[in-house]
DNA sequence: GTAGGGTTACTC
DNA sequence: GAGTAACCCTAC
């Protein structure tokens, strides 16, 4: 890496936040090329600004970043429908991911030699099933009894099971891990279902896999679908609060006005004028 | 142009 | 050593 970190101010983070409010999520060029922010994130890139925004919802949603998985990049293409931007724009996004990318669905350990990290820490909690939770050193231990993991791999895990607690897959109880109730039942009911370990064919382990994505993909749309009809929300507030400060403002302008009049009025009369209610009523005067 | 996963530097 | 922030790469 040649040029240092080149940390975010306060600036700037501040202009980002009211370039999302004001473009959008996702309209990072827009928000980088808008005139009234371009100033203060002329030195940042489009990818700076949905980096750092990723960056900002992990935090607001009390996640810490976003994992960091050293695996090898999956060839596989993550053709997963990407999650609406705004859902990361006014809360936290914890259901973002929850249609996740094929690498996060749940295959069974025994379709591949190296399983996904994903599906290894599932596979180890849903095993576990220890109560109160799995301390990372278990979950670590029995994978490494079961799968070869590289040196690192209890770093990686720790990122890893922050990111399923962000989508909902994983709870965190004091320092153990456990599979959320919803998750353990919908997602992995399919996985050790017989009948569908059976079928050994493509064409089945397909089927499987889409049954196991489809209960989490009903709840990403039902999550997202609260998580618009919140936005819709707030932005209907934001258009309340922008009518009433233009609603005071014309007040104030009346108010000014009213006041010269009354000013007005005072001089003519302490000069001993008189003025009828009609002249005054039609400032002719 | 954007999203998402990966890599690396930094901090504690 | 672990967690986090910033940066990079690639697919779409």
């Amino acid at each position: 890496m040649g040029a240092p970190k080149q940390k975010w101010t306060s600036e700037e983070e501040e202009a980002l936040r009211r370039g999302v409010l004001k473009h959008g999520a996702g309209k990072w060029r827009t928000i980088q090329k808008d005139p009234e922010f371009s100033p203060v994130l002329s030195s940042r890139s489009n990818i700076d600004l949905k980096d750092k925004w990723r960056n900002l919802s992990f935090s607001a949603s009390g996640l810490g970043s976003r994992d960091k998985l050293r695996v090898p990049r999956p060839k596989a293409p993550s053709s997963s429908p990407s999650p609406s931007p705004q859902l990361l724009l006014l809360s936290a996004p914890n259901n973002v991911a929850e249609a996740s990318p094929p690498e996060d669905c749940e295959k069974s350990p025994q379709d591949d030699k190296t399983p996904s990290p994903n599906s290894m820490i599932l596979e180890a909690l849903d095993e576990l099933k220890e109560p109160n939770g799995s301390e990372v050193a278990t979950i670590c231990n029995f994978i490494e009894q079961r799968h070869e993991v590289q040196p690192n791999f209890r770093r990686l895990l720790c990122a890893k099971l922050r990111r399923l607690i962000g989508v909902n897959k994983v709870e965190k109880i004091d320092k153990s891990y456990k599979l959320t109730d919803s998750y353990a039942k919908r997602a992995l009911a399919p996985m050790k279902d017989p009948s569908l370990k059976k079928k050994d064919s493509a064409k089945s382990s397909k089927a499987a896999k889409g049954l196991g994505q489809l209960s989490p993909a009903l709840d990403a749309a039902e999550a997202a679908a609260m998580k618009v009809a919140d936005a819709e929300a707030k932005s209907h507030l934001a258009n309340e609060h922008m009518m009433e400060v233009e609603r005071i403002g014309k007040m104030a302008e009346e108010t000014e006005s009213l006041l010269e009049l009354a000013s007005e009025l005072y001089e003519r009369c302490s000069r001993g004028e008189a003025l009828t209610i009609l002249q005054v009523a039609h400032r002719e005067f």
